[in-house]
DNA sequence: GTTTAAATTAAACGTATGTTTAATTTTGTC
DNA sequence: GACAAAATTAAACATACGTTTAATTTAAAC
């Protein structure tokens, strides 16, 4: 699969690092197939957010409407919802945020704000429902957000340091470390619980 | 000057997507002068690398043995300077950060490594001084610290969603806005504050 | 003013890139 | 099996890249 081989050599190398011939020999598949299947190397890239975008904000859509859950189990629900998905796709998470963070290709960035603006406006949600029902502090909505993702990402950045800091070894991958995952998540979530609740 | 010119376009459109020959000409130099001074392009980088690197140290250090702050000032002096560098530096940040999520080049990492762990240790010191003070709950510091970076990260990486989020018109650069940044600054102090704090 | 080294230049080199072409093979349909 | 459309291939195309060269200009030293 082509995209499956785009996914990950992007992830390593970076869009412009990536040859198309290093992704049609990953792929074992000709090098004019990228050009007949997605007209050039920009639409092979489009169609890999495309197909990232959906799957998480169907299941964080629900969170909205349970009125099983309270605020704060919903924050958490949240936070871990997305701190899986972000683990599980690494590689496109980073490439994604080295494409936001660049002025090249700007055109890229309305596809990838729609995706990223559509689970951040969730997120919203729950946390202002919080606060009007009187359970939250009157927060920083926006730049609470922010730290949650940026943690997330912090941690997906770097992973030698993520390596030394945990104390793996070089030739395990921590982020299938589902101890580790815990760490974070536990983390997140106490973040968020002690800046949102009332003292 | 070659440097400058260098810093700006990586930061604009990355190392690959930034050819030698643009480099040359934003500087008004030859083409040849980059391989004359710098041996080569990747010469070029960690050349830029080390220019950036002992500027902050030395200031958080000195927070470390002044006992005329309280720990909890400390974090926050330390915070508060950290933001201020990153935005002021927002581009070679965005660009370090690329380069740290990238398996290419790895033998930038090692550079790239010793200027961030410096800070970081200097922070974990100040923080396990306070735990160790009573003055702190025992958190998890290294992902404490991560959610510190990564909130600045987050708000560095995103320019549209920063102007969108803050409510910025098309032609300001929110990072020169002094409002927005002392926004940032209180947050993640608060966020700080709140999550080392004892109850 | 001559000499020597450093700085700068224009041009070329070899290679890698994204893309296209035209030919060939495979697949599905009647 | 014949035909048509789709899929796949090898080769070539034009361009952009990092780097090198050899010539020229500038600067400094005596």
């Amino acid at each position: 699969m082509i995209l499956d081989a785009a996914e990950q050599l992007f992830a390593q190398k970076g869009y412009e690092g990536s040859s198309v011939r290093d992704i049609c020999q990953l792929a074992s598949v000709n090098l004019a197939m990228v050009n007949y299947y997605f007209g050039n190397k920009e639409g092979l890239f489009e169609k890999l957010i495309e197909r990232k975008a959906s799957f998480l904000r169907e299941r964080l859509r629900k969170l909205l409407d349970d009125p099983s859950m309270s605020h704060i189990q919903k924050v958490d629900a949240f936070a871990d919802g997305y701190t899986d998905r972000l683990f599980e796709r690494r590689g496109l998470t980073l490439t994604i945020m080295r494409e936001m963070s660049m002025q090249q290709r700007c055109h890229f960035h309305e596809t990838m704000a729609e995706v990223f603006l559509g689970n951040v406006s969730i997120m919203r949600q729950i946390i202002r429902s919080g606060i009007e029902a009187g359970q939250f502090r009157d927060v920083d909505v926006e730049l609470l957000i922010a730290s949650m993702i940026g943690t997330i990402n912090q941690v997906l950045i770097n992973e030698n340091m993520v390596r030394e800091l945990a104390g793996f070894p070089k030739d395990v991958n921590p982020y299938d470390d589902e101890k580790f995952r815990h760490r974070v998540k536990s983390h997140i979530r106490q973040l968020l619980r002690s800046y949102l609740q009332k003292l």
